[in-house]
Order: structure tokens, then C-alpha cells, then sequence
RNA sequence: GGGGUCGUGAGCUAACCUGGUAUGCUGCCAGCUUUGGGAGCUGGUUGUCAGAGUUCAAAUCUCUGCGACCCCA
């Protein structure tokens, strides 16, 4: 890597070449082509991802990607949310359509009306369906590869309760699973806000984000809860008979884990000026054996490698890297793409019975005994997974400030991250101050903290009234 | 959405201002050679984003479109 990830901008455009994550030459604003060396990784993502739903009660199902527009605007609020983005198909062959589709921005308006026809009673619910696919919103900000896209990939889960409290409870599982599975396994930081009534999803009654921050300090939404109450049940008639055979709206929940940008996050997260660092299980390449052959030895060294790379792939992703390259040029181009362990053989180890092993994320190297190996692999992977983690948390809980006055707040942004704030109220009408803020200091007003119980104390960095409830405020992406 | 920078083989780039044969590096292919932190030699390989205009002549000047990056919202 030529550049340094201080800069980060640079950073995350040269990564993407210089990686090959990501080819930008198909000519169409926001849609990008995602080569194998990221695909690989989005698929081992998507895999954990929809093996913890699926542990959760969730199934699996696959709706249409076209939806006929009177089923998209069937809930007031959502369409318009949604409709300014929108991808619509008119024509198909010479034909203008008679009625436009609209490519799903989010599935929704696909989903329910088929639960309406699913679910007849009470053992029909909860109902808890999740689908892997991708999704288009023609977004008219900058777009960004993996960050903002125009088409993007992810898992939508929606859930039907007979109950409120229910639907509740699946939100915080929800939020339980990213932290399981972003945090735990990813070792993605980040906090669940409560996003302000201004700032929900279009048609839920409350927004519960995941927001997690880029190395330059902006912040970075990935997945997000919402409780959608009966808006849609009502809206698309999504009903169960109760005990007393009275009809009763479902309550619903869904979830939206975009992997695409998670991607961003997670290479963003733990890459460094060498170039990707990944956790050990979603590494493409866990394991690169580099070979250290002499003309005269080398028939020897291979068959030595060979044996090593096939004993080792009955556990791990492996490779062995026979091309005519000098051993430098292989440890810079494995390092580039983020395998974590690399193993080199040579006559002088093979002699000893050994190799010597290298972990990505510390540069550490050491003599490691054959026998035994797979088991020092196991354990170096897991300690490499745990380090990047935590090296990833400690920065991250460095950058959640606090700040009582404007002045505060303008010196607190500089610094990058988020920035807590007494508030006059996350209801509607503080959405006026929010939008002073975002003038003055270009933040935006993230939400409330999940769990924080703290009262606010002081006056509304807004606007001065009494403070009623603390508010984080973020540059973001 | 506003402002700025820009588009030349697969990647980076020179030539553009002042119109006339398109430069170099990297990559890729073949052969030789080499291998404990980005080796070397020889040969080969592909190009002016698209369209229109001005001109004897356009990578170069003009317009439109498409696309990329940066800053701001």
C-alpha cells in the first residue's frame, strides 16, 4: 500500500484496487461489480448471518425483486419514504406496461400481502421469515463502493406477532444477534441508538440503528431494528383470529442487515497500511504457505509443501504460493489481502522438522514445530481474531465524547466520533434543532442511546430549553 | 442537490496550453534465470470514454452525454 490509512479516504479507494475488492469499470452510477476476493468474504458473512436467524426461529424464503406500484403505496408513510428513490420498470419488450413495477428498495410491500394469505391463527404466528438478496434505491447522494451503492446486497428479516410485547422482544433479539454476530464475530464496535421520530424508518413506529465509525471519525449505520406496530398489518391486512375468534391486526418487526456495507465496515475497521487484516474465520485464505526453494532443493521442498498444504486443508482455507515470485514479494501480496496466517518452508526448517509461522496482525514470527501444527494454526487464528477485536473496541470507545454547549460540541466533533448532548426532545418537534446542528456543524443527531439511563441535566444544545433526554451527534457517512 | 478536479492499452502515466507519427513504467504471455521481506535479462501483448461540431487534419479546440474522485449539503 502506497498510502496511509490516516488518510483514510485514500486509504479505502487504494484498498479497493490494490485488493481487488471491488471493480469500478462497469459503466453505471452506484452499481459496482464485486470480484471474488470480496465475494468470498460476503458470502462466509452472509453464512453466519443467516445460520444465527435460522438458530432464532427465522426461514428462509425468496420473494419477487419486482413489485407492482398499488402494492408499494399501500402504506402511506413508507412510499413516501421510499418512492423518491425508486427504480421503476415501465416497458418490457415493445410494450409500455400497464402497470409500472417497482424494483424492491426494500420488500415490505412484497412480503406482506402474502403474509395476510399465511397467516390465518394464532399457530400460524409468530411468523419470522428472512431473505438474502440484494435491493436498489437510486440514491441521489455521492455514492461510494460498499458504503452507498445503488444496488446492494443483505438480509431483510420480518416478523409477525399476536402481541406487542412479543414484537418487542424481537427487537431486542435483534439487536442481541448484532451483537453476537457484529461485535462477537466480526469484531465490528458499535452502539444501538434509538433513532429520533424524525429519523425513522419510513412506516415503523421506532428505529433502533447500529452505528459504527470509519477510521476517519464520520459514523457508518449498519444494521437496523424497527418495531412497525400495525402500520403495515393494517395497510396489508395481516390478520390471526384471537381466542374469541375476533380478527386482530399482527404486530410486526423487521430487521436489515446490509452485508455489502458491513463489508465496508469490517475491512475498514481492521485493515491496516499493509492492507486487509480479517478475522480469522472470514478470511478467504486463512493459511498461505510460502515455499523457500534453492535450485537444487526444490523438488524436495514442493513435495514437503504439497503434503502440508493437503494435511492442513482438511481444517483451514489454504494456499501454497509456488509462483517464479521472491519470498518478499509473496509475504507483501498475501499481507495485501489479509490472510492471517502464513506459513514459509524451507530446507532449514524441513531439516528441523518445522516451519516458521507468521500472524498478519502482529508481524510475529516464530519457529513452530510440524507436529502439532494445526492445533498452533487454531489457536494463533482465534488469538488473531480476539486481538484485531479488541484493538478495534478500544479505539472506538475513545471516541464517544460528551459535551454540554455549543462550544463543546464544535470542539468534541473535531476530535471525530460521537458526541453526547443534552436535548430538547427526540419527538418531532426537536427535529428544528437537529437541523441547526447539522448548519452549524455538519452532525447529525444519531438518536438516543439504547439502555442509557442517565437523566439529562442542563439546557438543549439546540435551542436552550431544559434538557429531557441525551442525544448522540455524529458526522456521518 | 451545490461546488471543484478529471477521463489516453488491464493499471498508472507523457504528449493537450501552441491541432500533424501516442511516451514510459507496471501488468499479462513465452523463454532463460532467480528465491528466508517487493530480483534480473530477451522477445511479445492491447489504447486516446461515447456522440456531434470546427478543420486539409482532433488525444489536443467547442458542445452534449456517460462515468470517476474530492469538498460541502
Amino acid at each position: 500500500m502506497d498510502v496511509q490509512k490516516e488518510n483514510f479516504s485514500e486509504w479505502y479507494n487504494e484498498i479497493i484496487k490494490e485488493a481487488h475488492l471491488c471493480d469500478l469499470r462497469y459503466n453505471l452510477k452506484g452499481f459496482v461489480v464485486i470480484p471474488p476476493n470480496a465475494a468470498q468474504v460476503m458470502k462466509l458473512m452472509y453464512r453466519i448471518y443467516e445460520e444465527a436467524l435460522e438458530r432464532k426461529g427465522h426461514r428462509p424464503a425468496y420473494f419477487p425483486s419486482l413489485i407492482p406500484e398499488r402494492n408499494l403505496k399501500a402504506e402511506s408513510e413508507h412510499v413516501e419514504g421510499f418512492v423518491p428513490e425508486v427504480f421503476w420498470v415501465t416497458r418490457a419488450g415493445a410494450n409500455e406496461l400497464e402497470e409500472a413495477m417497482a424494483m424492491r428498495p426494500t420488500s415490505e410491500t412484497a412480503m406482506y400481502p402474502m403474509f395476510a394469505l399465511w397467516i390465518n391463527g394464532k399457530s400460524d404466528l409468530p411468523l419470522k421469515i428472512y431473505q438474502s438478496c440484494q435491493v436498489w434505491r437510486h440514491e441521489t447522494k455521492a455514492t461510494k463502493p460498499f458504503i452507498r451503492t445503488r444496488e446492494f446486497y443483505w438480509i431483510e428479516a420480518h416478523d409477525v406477532f399476536a402481541t406487542e410485547e412479543e414484537a418487542l422482544m424481537q427487537v431486542r433479539e435483534d439487536m442481541e444477534t448484532t451483537d453476537e454476530i457484529l461485535g462477537g464475530r466480526f469484531g465490528i464496535p458499535f452502539i444501538f441508538f434509538k433513532r429520533p421520530q424524525w429519523d425513522k424508518f419510513a412506516g415503523a413506529v421506532d428505529t433502533y440503528a447500529a452505528d459504527t465509525l470509519m477510521p476517519d471519525g464520520k459514523t457508518l449505520q449498519l444494521p437496523s431494528t424497527h418495531m412497525l406496530g400495525q402500520n403495515f398489518s393494517k395497510a396489508f391486512d395481516v390478520k390471526y383470529m384471537d381466542e374469541d375468534g375476533m380478527h386482530q391486526f399482527g404486530w410486526q418487526t423487521c430487521y436489515g442487515p446490509a452485508i455489502s456495507r458491513i463489508y465496508a465496515a469490517l475491512f475498514s475497521m481492521h485493515g491496516d497500511n499493509r492492507g486487509l487484516v480479517y478475522p480469522f474465520e472470514l478470511a478467504p485464505v486463512q493459511v498461505v504457505i510460502i515455499p523457500i526453494v534453492k535450485k537444487d532443493t526444490e523438488a524436495e521442498v514442493r513435495k514437503k509443501v504439497e503434503g502440508l498444504k493437503e494435511a492442513l486443508s482438511a481444517h483451514f482455507r489454504v494456499e501454497a504460493d509456488f509462483s517464479n515470485n521472491t519470498p518478499g514479494f509473496k509475504y507483501n501480496k498475501w499481507e495485501l489481502l489479509g490472510v492471517p496466517i502464513r506459513i514459509e518452508m524451507g530446507m532449514r526448517d524441513i531439516r528441523k522438522g518445522a516451519c516458521v509461522l507468521a500472524r498478519r496482525d502482529t508481524g510475529e514470527k516464530r519457529e513452530v514445530k510440524l507436529e502439532g501444527l494445526e492445533n498452533e494454526v487454531r489457536k494463533e487464528g482465534a488469538s488473531l481474531t480476539s486481538n484485531i477485536r479488541e484493538k478495534a473496541f478500544s479505539w472506538f470507545s475513545g471516541l464517544v465524547h460528551s459535551a454540554d454547549s455549543d462550544s463543546g460540541l464544535a470542539k468534541a466533533v473535531e476530535k471525530g466520533g460521537f458526541v453526547r448532548i443534552p436535548f430538547c426532545s427526540d419527538r418531532m418537534e426537536g427535529e428544528p434543532c437537529a437541523e441547526r446542528l447539522k448548519e452549524k456543524y455538519s452532525v447529525n443527531i444519531r438518536g438516543s442511546r439504547y439502555g442509557e439511563k442517565e437523566r439529562p441535566s442542563g439546557k438543549c444544545v439546540g435551542c436552550g430549553k431544559p434538557a429531557t433526554i441525551y442525544l448522540y451527534a455524529a458526522r456521518q457517512y
